[in-house]
DNA sequence: TCTGGGGTCCTAGGACCC
DNA sequence: TCTGGGGTCCTAGGACCC
């Protein structure tokens, strides 16, 4: 938290339908409503004409549409909206170098880094009222409310006061007094399980909040979440404004109007999303590690199965492959309403690049099919395992732990390939119940065993 | 016609290292 | 022999944000 009124928050109002309204006229003063329109859709933004209807962000579909049944339907033109935040997010940089943006229609900007004369409340409101007017003029004719604060809390919180076309400047010294009647709810990380848990020990507003101790905070949510939370309540935040933000994941998912069963068809959709990650991947520069099948089910329960490969990769035939051998873990026969594939541990393309070989085309070869049928020597054994541990002529398998076998991918020509845990019960894995071999009893007494599996497991085999 | 899609961060347990 | 302790990596799930 700093002296000075020097965080500015700007968020465009009803950004995706006011697209819309601007560039088609028709629309305009008439309840617009941009979402998924198939039959499991949810509203993204609705216009401020269709609010007066109650409709509101991540409403079903169907329900907005029976609030408000003439309202104009939109699915989404992201290159629109794209290129309008960009227009946004050039002009805010103009402003100052420092801007960190949240998503296409909000970003902070660090007027303290900005060539500023004057950051009393009055110049920054100046600075801010400015804004706005060139925000309206570069994107003919959009709204944005600004929030200006000590500290990125009460700038969001400032900006959110007066919507549409907002603008408060939360003057230095009065933030306390500011949140303190404000419901719980208005904290950034606050919502409803969070809420609901401070509702059930009798908090509900933020004066309420700051009655608690840290202690008391942590034991109901946890040592982040309570902490943070402790010092939010009373305006103490000092996180900065960090302009570029390096991406961690890259991911797509569908939800389909009927739930799935078909094996082929799912594992067609699973390829078409791996390949639609890793061309954002390609195009990005980036590779990653992990790759994450995500699957929600008829009944809405959602399982995310993943694998770390020993090295990053950005080909659509690798994460393909595993995403469809992740998904076999997951038993789908009631039928999958989502379906989705994420790359996560992302490392910079251009850094993988210095290590690459000869090898052209290094996705095409095909990773061996561990047939697990032959496993036959086991690796490790300890007493009380369901499941032998074993290496055979395709690929490593052993034990991460009761119940468990992971099996790395290997073979001298395509070296270390990923690494991946099946679960005891798994039907892909039908293990052979076999006493442990005398050399797998004899390697897990000898020490130094688990250090070895080890470092097989951290995708090492490299020879030490 | 209940409940999107793209993310981030945190927790907790197990394995493993030193 | 009756049992360390800190740190990291990995996996699964959950809360949250726009």
């Amino acid at each position: 938290m700093r002296a000075e009124a020097t965080i500015l928050h700007v968020d465009l109002d009803a950004f995706f339908a006011a697209v819309e309204q601007r560039d088609k006229p028709s629309l305009r003063g008439k309840p617009v409503i941009v979402g998924g329109v198939g039959g499991r859709g949810v509203v993204a933004t609705a216009s401020y004409e269709a609010r007066v209807y109650g409709v509101r962000s991540a409403m079903s579909s169907a329900e907005a549409r029976s609030r408000c049944p003439h309202a104009a339907f939109l699915t989404g033109r992201f290159d629109a909206y794209r290129a309008s935040s960009a227009q946004v997010m050039a002009l805010l940089r103009r402003l100052s170098p420092l801007v960190e943006p949240l998503s296409l229609d909000e970003a902070f900007v660090d007027l303290a880094a900005a060539d500023l004369d004057d950051r009393s409340v009055a110049g920054v409101t100046r600075v801010a009222e400015q804004l706005k007017a060139d925000v309206a003029e570069v994107t003919g004719g959009l709204c944005g409310s600004i929030g200006v604060a000590s500290s990125k809390l009460v700038a969001k919180i400032a900006s959110d006061l007066e919507k549409p076309d907002g603008l408060v400047v939360v003057p230095p010294g009065t933030e306390r007094d500011l949140l303190r009647p404000m419901k719980v709810g208005v904290i950034p990380g606050v919502g409803p399980a969070t809420a609901e848990r401070l509702r059930r020990v009798g908090v509900r507003t933020v004066a309420e909040l700051e009655q608690l101790s840290v202690e008391e905070l942590v034991r109901q949510l946890g040592q982040a979440h309570g902490t943070s939370l402790f010092h939010l309540a009373r305006a103490q935040d000092d996180r900065a404004v960090v302009a570029e933000r390096e991406a961690k994941s890259v991911s797509a998912e569908d939800t389909y109007d009927t739930d799935l069963v078909d094996r082929r068809l799912l594992e067609g959709l699973l390829e078409r999303q791996a390949t639609k990650v890793t061309e954002r991947l390609r195009k990005a520069r980036l590779s990653g590690r992990t790759v994450t099948v995500k699957i929600r089910l008829h009944d809405f329960s959602t399982h995310t199965r993943s694998a770390t490969l020993p090295a990053p990769t950005d080909s659509t035939r690798v994460v393909a492959r595993l995403a469809r051998t992740l998904l076999t873990e997951v038993d789908t026969s009631g039928g999958v309403r989502l379906l989705g594939v994420g790359v996560s541990g992302l490392a910079d393309w251009i850094q993988e690049d210095l290590f690459e070989t000869e090898d052209p085309e290094p996705d095409t070869a095909p990773l061996p099919a561990v047939d697990l049928d032959r496993v036959t020597r086991s690796r490790q054994w300890s007493p009380g395992m369901d499941v032998e541990h074993a290496e055979h002529g395709a690929g490593w398998v052993w034990g991460s732990g009761i119940g468990r076998v992971t099996v790395r991918f290997e073979t001298a020509e395509t070296g270390p390939g990923p690494v991946r845990t099946f679960r005891a019960d798994d039907p892909a894995l039908r293990p052979r119940r076999v006493a442990p071999p005398d050399d797998a009893v004899a390697d897990a007494d000898a020490e130094g065993a688990g250090a070895a599996a080890g470092a097989d497991q951290r995708g090492g085999a490299e020879p030490e």
